[in-house]
DNA sequence: CTGGTATTTCAGAAATTTCCGAAATGACCG
DNA sequence: CGGTCATTTCGGAAATTTCTGAAATACCAG
């Protein structure tokens, strides 16, 4: 135990997304818990910190391993492992979007591309062509994070920061090079 | 029930899936149902095709109308309620994204918001930072999301398109105005 | 009002998920 | 080898969510 209101408001808080987020009240605690921590914890201080059980604390750390939330580190002559958030908020976010892309859309493409293949039965011209339809709306969401992930962090800021200039430079690039059509 | 095999296969994937997206089997099915369906359905219709109870349709329409997912359709001396989903797909897209953000963004929004108005501890100067850095970068993001939702369908599809012209892009409106920095 | 139909609410059953403590595993050291 | 420490696995208890059938409500027509 022994955590200030600020990190105790804040991880509660956590806790209680998590559930929205995809993830329970534990590994949405202690992440938060980590996220906030100045220095890495081990398994112990978590259980220290939050009070869970020892074997829930593990399965928390797992999960988030499996997130790529949280990077495993070692002190010299201590055999346990500690654990703690990247420093950097924009890789964080990076790493967020890409294992919900990959949990989230990735398994629904590659079940609409399978759909596509299939030759559609007499009733079923008008759901194919909508299943198809969505297959490349999709396909033009992922194609574009692709391109978003492609780029420096510091070039991506400045994109999010463009705000009103984005229509401007939109119009603009569409005068030099004309849009394409919606339904690829 | 009744239903091709293709269909079935889409539908039986969105259940799947809906645990992944936040909603449950019955939602996801339904939502599926009428994503492919040629006409409107009432609930009994749905009923028919999945085999869920009554009062199980109605409690996934309900949430389906809370997402605003579904539209709401009457026939003509007829004073059951009919259900379809919008034919643009940039429609839904598009309110996928801001329900999401509504449930999952938001609120953690609003709570850091909070917890950077209060005077940090001693020892809270950094885990305050952090709060504050977060808050920061979720700002950015949302405002950008804000300027997206401005946009036309045409002109959002075509920021979607611009592929690896978006680099040079950037790098030009870089040049007419300076990048800003990264933390605000 | 009465009867018929559409929809919602609700209590509890069923299923699933979360969580714990105990036992098992593994890694390291003398 | 044993012994110690860190971590994981596992069976089942507890909590939560999902789902159903029955009852309640709402709405309309005559």
């Amino acid at each position: 135990m022994n955590i200030s209101p600020l990190r105790q408001e804040f991880i509660l808080h956590f806790g209680e997304m998590g559930s929205r987020w995809g993830i329970n009240r534990t590994v949405g605690q202690v992440y938060a818990l980590l996220f906030l921590a100045d220095d890495p914890l081990c398994a112990d201080d978590i259980v220290a910190a939050l009070g869970f059980s020892r074997s829930n604390v593990s399965m928390a750390l797992k999960e988030l391993q499996s997130w790529n939330l949280v990077r495993l580190r070692h002190r010299p002559d201590d055999r346990r492992d500690f654990f703690a958030t990247p420093d950097d908020l924009w890789e964080i976010v990076r790493t967020l979007v890409a294992e919900r892309r990959k949990r989230e859309i990735d398994p629904t493409l590659t079940k609409l591309r399978e759909l596509a293949m299939t030759q559609p039965a007499e009733g079923d011209l008008a759901a194919r062509a909508r299943i198809d339809e969505l297959r490349a709306v999709i396909e033009q969401m992922t194609h574009f994070h692709d391109e978003l992930n492609r780029l420096e962090t510091e070039r991506l800021v400045a994109l999010l920061n463009m705000g009103a200039r984005l229509n401007r430079m939109i119009e603009g690039a569409g005068r030099l090079i004309p849009f394409r059509k919606a339904k690829e």
